[in-house]
DNA sequence: GTTCTATGTGGTACCGGTTACACATAATGA
DNA sequence: TCATTATGTGTAACCGGTACCACATAGAAC
């Protein structure tokens, strides 16, 4: 492969000249501009990211990391932060964090020694520390890691009120919420939102926590049914919802006739669902896409005008759900 | 961040040396490991991948090129070429190419000039040129690119046999196969799959071409459904199965007792819908790994014990067929 | 005693960019 | 007319590693 040099020995010029026409600053005549051009075309040159990065000590890698790219949660997010980066010139590195710290020490650790521009956490057990003595840009999502890490996240306590508040409208009474591990930011917060719709209200409330995993939901929700009669489950992820699904079906109940249920995430599995999942949507493109840019504005060297982002929740209706009003 | 002539310095050693020490080559005495691994320690040294990479033109970075991780079917095998290039000490990028040949070929073009290793390609619309002339090891998963490309798929003809077989075998004479789009490596395997275990059998046969999307799969199937009477569904993808699920559900048609259904590709999908989704399993995770393995293997100048390599697909049983035997 | 080999270390060119600085020329303003 | 500024270009140091080559020393082989 031609290098610049091969470049400007083609050109007739110097290596400072074809550098300033590869980065446009500096003053440089139509006429380098021309034959600097030929020599590029002719040579078939592209610059190596890796001297300049050397050089100037930056780079265009973004290090994602989040715990499992195989949680349905996390593609779409993936998705719009890769769609983002490339509009902009950056590449994304996938980083599968596992929950586990030291893992992600690790790989933030490995990153840094490949000079990546900047991170996005997308991860429960961020430990503020290992982030915030890091002198490379990061954006949180989904929860937050330390005051001076911007994040930016669904509105989880008013998108779960607003899902919450759906079963209520539409006749439950007995409300099973099923609730994420407690201590887990988003977790807590759609608690909260549950707990703020159903507050006041004359109804039956059960409490159950489970983690976002199909199976563990579909054993606890048929141990649920056995004992307690219910008419609305209230899940804090669609993955959970599903397995409540199942778990009605396997008890005979009929849903939503019987039992309405809400999910929330708003992932491509509750559309394809059957019956379709009525969930509370997370716009998860829009919050990857946001803080791939928020990312990006901080790698260089732009102001941010907000540090801390909510995004408004939409819930959708589908058939699990019946809606009467 | 400190460097290998800080090091050097503070060992009382030449660069060299360091270097010896830190790549375990050549000879170096006990003595001067002694005083370059304290000199590391203290200095908190970390070498810079970067420069390393642009002396030895070598990088550890793995370019991963899929259609769409939002698409169920590659976040598993995503994860699982993670995994196994972290083992070795690679990073992976993600790059989406939304089967457009342009961005692809784009993509290809910028980490070649970000020095990546080696290339893992899981797409449909790979054009053999673009990747044949390049000396970077690459290697195709799920289609064939070119002779000259190691490859590592499902045995698609044979796991699309068994499935269809196992329609049979649970009694369906009327069935409808959802093929994938025609041209398609995979996709035309496996419908030939289905017609070598329907060929010689006394049944009926409706054969669709359906893309590899839920809606379409959901309209197309519900027509069917109106027009003609069958007992089984073939589909060539868990995402067609599940929109034929649902299609027939809004025909108030039962899943199994009177129509059975039969997917492919052993996605979370298929386990988490209700009921659950019998499918033609293929083993993604080891497809990933055993890619990334592969490409590891190439990348470090071993040579291939086998350039194309099938993995057996598993039928999981599950409720969408009775499978009375 | 001389040659050979194994062991150990250092100097420095090189990878392919960026950029500070020096320098030249033309245009502008006082 | 002379100083000043805008425009344009080249030289070379530098980023932080790698690795070739030269060179030293000591023990083994002949």
């Amino acid at each position: 492969m031609a290098n610049i040099r091969d470049v400007a020995k083609a050109a007739g010029v110097s290596v400072a000249t074809v550098s300033r026409y590869l980065n446009n600053k500096g003053y440089i005549s139509d006429e380098a501009k021309r034959v600097i051009a030929q020599a590029v075309e002719e040579l078939n040159y592209q610059p190596s990211m890796i001297a300049r990065s050397l050089s100037t000590k930056q780079s265009t890698f973004i290090g994602l990391i989040v715990p499992d790219i195989v949680n349905p949660f996390f593609p779409e997010l993936a998705r719009a932060i890769e769609d983002v980066a490339l509009a902009y010139g950056y590449t994304v590195i996938l980083c599968n964090s596992d929950e586990d710290l030291e893992k992600e020490i690790n790989y933030v650790k490995t990153l840094q020694q490949k000079y990546v521009a900047g991170f996005i956490v997308a991860t429960s057990h961020a430990e503020a520390e290992h982030y915030i003595g890091l002198d490379i840009p990061i954006v949180a999502i989904d929860r937050r890691i330390h005051s001076s890490i911007p994040y930016i996240a669904t509105d989880n306590r008013e998108g779960a009120r607003i899902g919450t508040t759906h079963l209520l409208d539409s006749g439950c009474t007995n409300i099973l919420c099923m609730r994420g591990p407690s201590g887990l930011g988003p977790a807590d917060d759609r608690f909260a939102g549950f707990n703020d719709a159903v507050k006041g209200e004359n109804i039956h409330t059960h409490i159950i926590e489970c983690p976002f995993q199909f199976d563990v939901a579909e054993t606890m929700v048929k141990k649920v049914l056995a004992e307690v009669s219910i008419d609305g489950i209230f899940a804090s992820s669609d993955v959970t919802a599903a397995g409540a699904m199942k778990a009605a079906y396997s008890a005979g109940i009929h849903v939503p006739s019987q039992l309405q249920i809400v999910g929330y995430d708003g992932t491509m599995l509750a559309s394809q669902l059957t019956p379709g999942l009525t969930t509370v949507a997370q716009d998860l493109y829009r919050i990857g896409a946001m803080a791939a840019r928020m990312l990006i504005k901080l790698i260089e060297g732009q102001e941010l005008t907000e540090r801390e982002v909510l995004i408004p929740a939409e819930l959708l209706i589908r058939q699990t759900t019946r809606s009467e009003a």
